[in-house]
Order: C-alpha cells, then structure tokens, then sequence
DNA sequence: TTTAGCACTCAATCTATCTGAGTGCTAAAC
DNA sequence: GTTTAGCACTCAGATAGATTGAGTGCTAAA
C-alpha cells in the first residue's frame, strides 16, 4: 500500500530531522518543520498511523517517535534526495585522489583513511578478486655475488619484490637459466597449482643450484596467498565513539572489535558490494552480521582492472547522513575506478595515433 | 631518602593489587594482603606518609589509596619482579614471528597486533631510519614494448617497484640506456638531492626518450619519501575500552584520536625508544604528549639491520601491568631483531668456507 | 477529516536521606 | 619511640520519593 503524500512528507522529516538532533520528535515540532498546515493533533494521528505501519518507532510512551529502519528503507528508497557535493568538496577529494603513492596496498588503504575523514565514520576499504591470480612472469636481478632480487608479477598485473641473500656465490648465466626454468615452468599457475611435485622437477632440472627455485616459488607463493586473502583496511575507527548511540562503550567496544576482525569484516561486506555499482546501503538488521545489526553500512565497489574490484565502505548509527555519505562514497569509488583505468601517467609527448588503440 | 622496607612493601602491595582491581585499596585490605604482622592502624600511619612524600594518592578523603605516577615509578625501578614469560606465551610468539611474509611493511604491521593480541592493550609498530635514505640502484624490466617495471632499491636494502605502462613503444635498448643513465646519475642521492636540475640534465642525456627518467626518478623520490616519513601502524585500539579508567567516553575518544593520529605519535615515541635497548617505560605525566599525560606507555626497539631501527610499544592506563608488558615486549623485539638479523634462509647445502665471509 | 482539549504516561531530574568504607587523630599500651 | 585500639568524621554512592514536562491517545465538537 502506497503511502500517502502527507505521511511521506511527515516521514521524510522526522528522518532527516533525527539525523540531525539524534532525538526523538514529536508531533509539534513537526508541525512547525514541515510546511503542512495543519494542526499537531493531525500529525499525532499520522504519526499513529506510520507506526502502526511499522515506519516509526517510540522509544517509550511518552516520547515522540524516530525512524525504524523500515522508515530508514522507504527514505533511502524513495524520499531521500541524491546530495550533491560541494566544489570544495569535490576539489578535496580529487586532490587526496591524486597525493598518494600508486602501489596499490597504499591507495587502498588511503582510499579507506580518506573516506573515513570525509565522512567522519569509520570506514574500511579492500580489494577483491573474482578470479584466482595467476603469476604471469618472473625476472632475477644480480644485486651482487651473493644477492638478487627476485621480481613476481601476477596475472592482474600487480608485482611484488624480494631481495635474497645466499651463503654462496651466484653468476649472471645462472641467475638467466634459473629464470628461464621458472618461467616455463611456473607462470599461469594458481596457489594450488604449485605443487611440492612440480617444485621438485624443476629444482632438478636446475641442478645443483641449492634450492633457490623453491626459495623464489615460496616468495610467489606468498604473493598469491596475499592476493587471495586480501586484507582489509580500517580507518578512523575513533569516529564511532562520536556518536551517541555508542555512548554505552560496550556498545562501541563491541563494534569496534568487529571492525578489527579483517576476515569477518571482509566476508560479510564483500559480497554484498562487489556486484552493483553506486553505493549500496544495508540499513541495521539488513546486515548479515549479527554485531551490524543496529549500525548501517553504506558501500561502494571500483574497478582496479584487469577484473580486480574494489570496495570501500562506511559504517555508523543507522542514524547515518545516507544522502551526504552515499554520494561521498560514491565519488570516491569514481574517481578510484579512473585512478586504476588510466595507464601511468604518459611521457609529455602526446600519442597521436590514439584512436588505432 | 630510602624508604623503609615495610614502606616499600606496603607500596609494592599497593600498586599490584591496584593494577589488578582498579579500586582505591585501604589499611584494612592491606594488613590481610601484607605478610606485615602489625594493625591497620599502623598501615594508616604508613599510608599517611607514603601519600605526603608523593608516592600515593587519595581520589577522596574516604577512599583508599591509589599509586601516583611517582609511585608507579619507584615500582618499576625498584620493585618490580621481571616477569618470566611461559613456555606458552614464548611458543605463541615465536609461531607468530615466523608466520608471515617478511615484506618490511607487513612485519612491521603484523609485529603491532601481535604485540595488542598479547598483552590486550592497543599497540603501535613503526620503522625509523637515523640516515637520509639513499638510491643505491636502478633496475628496468621490459614486460612488453608497451610496458616496463622499475626497480629500486635503497641503501638499506629495501626494495620497491613499479609497473609503468606507455603510450608508445620501447625496445631493449632504449631501456638499457635509461637504466646505466638512472644508475650513473642518481645513485647515492638522498631525496633532497635530487633536483629538478639534475632530472633535467639527465633527461637531455637520454635524447628523446619521452621523460621517462622524470617517470622513474619521481618513482624513486615517493620511495625515499615514503622511508623518511615511515609510516606507524596501529593495532587494537578497541582494547582501550577494556579499561575502567576509560569509561568515559571523552577520555577514550580523546586518547583514541591521538593514536591514529601517526605523525604525533611517531615523533612522540619514537625519540624516547630509539636509543635504549630492553623496555623502556614512560608513565603518566612522563609523556609528552598532552593526549598521553594519564596514560602510559611501554616502548621497545629492535633492529632492523643497516642501521635502522623499529619500535614496537603498547599505550594503556597508567595501571598498566608493567611487568608482564615489558617481559612480551623486550621478547617480541628481541625476536624481530634476530628475525632482521638472520639472512633470507641459506639454501639447503650449507655453505662450507662460511668463515671467510 | 480535522481540530481543540484534556487526562495520562513515563523518562529524566532533582532532593533528601542513608550507608559504609576508610580516614585522621588521640591517648593508652608496648 | 613505635604500635595499637578507639572513635568521630568525611564523603562517594546507593536508594527512594517527589517534581517536571514533553509528548501521547482519545474524545467530542467543528
């Protein structure tokens, strides 16, 4: 049943009103907000109504009403007006875009800290990955005769160092066979892929060189793993005690531990996000997780490339600025979609023939 | 003036049962809780002076007694026990230390939560460097003509890298070039040192290769930048709220803001740690950091090798458990010292003429 | 359908009182 | 000189009423 004009308005305002204020609201200082002329009775028998419904809630009797997070839904869904960023603010965010260092734990995780200050919530940001990596090629570098560097690069294009150090000597011939063999014998293979079995044939076929093919696949193999189980990042996680639903600390603490628990966090905010694009917002008990259930969650997913996505979130009272941080986020993840789809910044001297691309 | 012994017993009493209790404790408990056969009215006199020399401290004229920061002082440089950790405790940490990848940033990270884990207050790692870090040298990889990784590596070893893709093509050669140009030209320069001026008498050198030293050197600048300004990392900061003495969500707010706060934190601490060895205690107004003033914190630095050292250190409420705290961190950096200290694992074959390193 | 009016509810605040742990001080005992 | 028993005193914290006021639901009239 649709919802009459007067009820959506009368809705729409206790909501952005106890968005601000935190308190309830009853019928009078309702009649004087909105811009119905009619009289508070009026409005109490609405207000009766959008609770019975199930929009509204009473704290207690004798207290006015504040949103359900059914109210919360139908004003995401439908009442909500989409915000539109300040210049300034836009300006702030594509500057803080562009500050930071390209490796891509640093952006992820300074994707994560500047949400959180944009917002003033905690937020968290991770990346994802469909496929299972694969290492698509490795290179040795001689740092001199007892050392080299051994360079991984996955399949999404990601690449990963590590310098070794040997009690023996090494030759430059050695170094290219021994990167010949990994090579051939190890790229385009996932984490499972590399076997104990496929370890020992190669590191025969190197002969006697001591090992160092299984030294350099363990390194790979840690790139992977890394890459499997991506880490999460949270930022600002002070910010929750700024609200005062979090008053109680043992409300807060509870929360607070559950966003520091990477895994848990990871697993239940991934999957929701990482199919639509815009932000996505799961409002109290729509959480899976059971410590989420009366905070909200407000997510938003970017393209890393090559099919890596991303997420960044948001977490907060279900009294949250939906509008304000939802098109916050989604700007972030706009803008981290375009920092990861550009190439390196081009040498000064423009490509002409762009278009044969 | 040396106290008496009974006045240091009565104090070592005192501060133990404080840090376990968090409540003011009184002569009457304090005659059970000594081996002292005398009344509580002798422990009153005790108590009376040890509060007028400073060492303890009444919240109110009918409470018990509380050490005061001087007093949780004379408890750590004379009283304290060293605590012996478990088989146990030591066995977890090791498994810890040799668990992860042993990338300098993920170390250094993974070093923080495993030092809250343990002991459950919030927890801080960071890396400092005492020298100007220095390119030591420059590697190109061809990916493809359109794509090439750089690799630099610093004077302590460390090594970055990054994937540059382009809109034109490169050959071997032209790369090869522009890493003996990179090599010649910029080794050994600290950040400062290298000038726009420089980068432009190079890139003159290199003829029309696009400003692709620009590309690399800028590469290479966000690194050493990067070292200089090495980043902390924070783990645990929720068990604040553990703590009775930060109920009040102000206080906690404001000690939690502090810690995410890195460069605060980092020029705070890492001063104090950098040269002792072994744990290094501040408490209370020992801190000088405003934000840090009734709180503690215990600091331990380990070396990294080359020259640089990390710091690992534990924030809590000045009844902190100062013994137990200090035994797990002095062992977690003892381990990661030895950890940096040790070579990447020597191949299986054993190298014979070890000697003659 | 709207409105005025009114009795009712209940959290929050205030006030007063009570309780008891713990003190400091004194004077006697060791 | 040190220790102890005894006692008046202090003060945070708990408990219990009393008060307030915002806001309600319901009724009856417009």
């Amino acid at each position: 049943m649709e919802l009459s004009e007067r009820k959506k308005k009368i809705l729409r305002a206790v909501v952005e009103r106890y968005i601000q204020t935190a308190e309830p609201i009853g019928s009078k200082a309702l009649q004087e907000l909105t811009d119905l002329n009619v009289s508070s009775a009026t409005i109490r028998n609405e207000l009766a109504d959008l609770t019975e419904l199930g929009y509204l809630e009473q704290p207690h009797t004798s207290a006015g009403r504040i949103p359900s997070p059914k109210g919360y839904r139908l004003y995401v869904n439908e009442l909500m007006e989409e915000q539109r960023l300040s210049l300034e603010e836009t300006k702030q965010i594509n500057d803080a875009l562009h500050l930071k260092m390209r490796e891509l734990d640093k952006v992820i995780d300074q994707a994560g800290r500047m949400v959180s200050q944009l917002t003033n919530y905690p937020a968290f940001a991770l990346a994802g990955n469909p496929r299972r990596p694969t290492i698509k090629r490795f290179d040795l570098i001689l740092v001199d005769s007892a050392s080299f560097i051994a360079v991984v690069m996955t399949d999404g294009n990601l690449v990963k160092n590590k310098l070794f150090r040997l009690p023996t000597d090494l030759s430059e011939p050695q170094l290219q066979l021994l990167t010949t063999l990994l090579n051939t014998a190890f790229v385009g293979k996932t984490l499972d892929q590399l076997t104990p079995e496929l370890m020992r044939v190669a590191e025969h076929a190197a002969g006697g060189s001591y090992g160092l093919i299984s030294l350099v696949v363990s390194f790979a193999m840690e790139v992977l793993d890394s890459l499997e189980n991506s880490s999460v990042y949270t930022a600002g996680t002070s910010h929750i005690l700024d609200h005062p639903e979090y008053q109680d600390v043992g409300k807060a603490q509870k929360l607070m531990t559950y966003l520091s628990e990477d895994r848990a966090l990871a697993q239940s905010l991934a999957l929701p996000a990482l199919n639509d694009d815009g932000a996505k917002i799961l409002i109290g008990p729509e959480n899976v997780a059971e410590e989420l259930k009366d905070s909200s969650v407000v997510l938003a997913s970017y393209d890393i490339g090559d099919g890596m996505k991303g997420v960044i979130g948001v977490v907060g009272p279900t009294r949250m600025d939906y509008a304000k941080v939802a098109a916050k986020l989604s700007y972030v993840a706009d803008g981290l979609s375009k920092l990861f789809g550009t190439p390196e910044l081009p040498p000064a001297e423009p490509a002409k023939d762009k278009k044969e691309e």
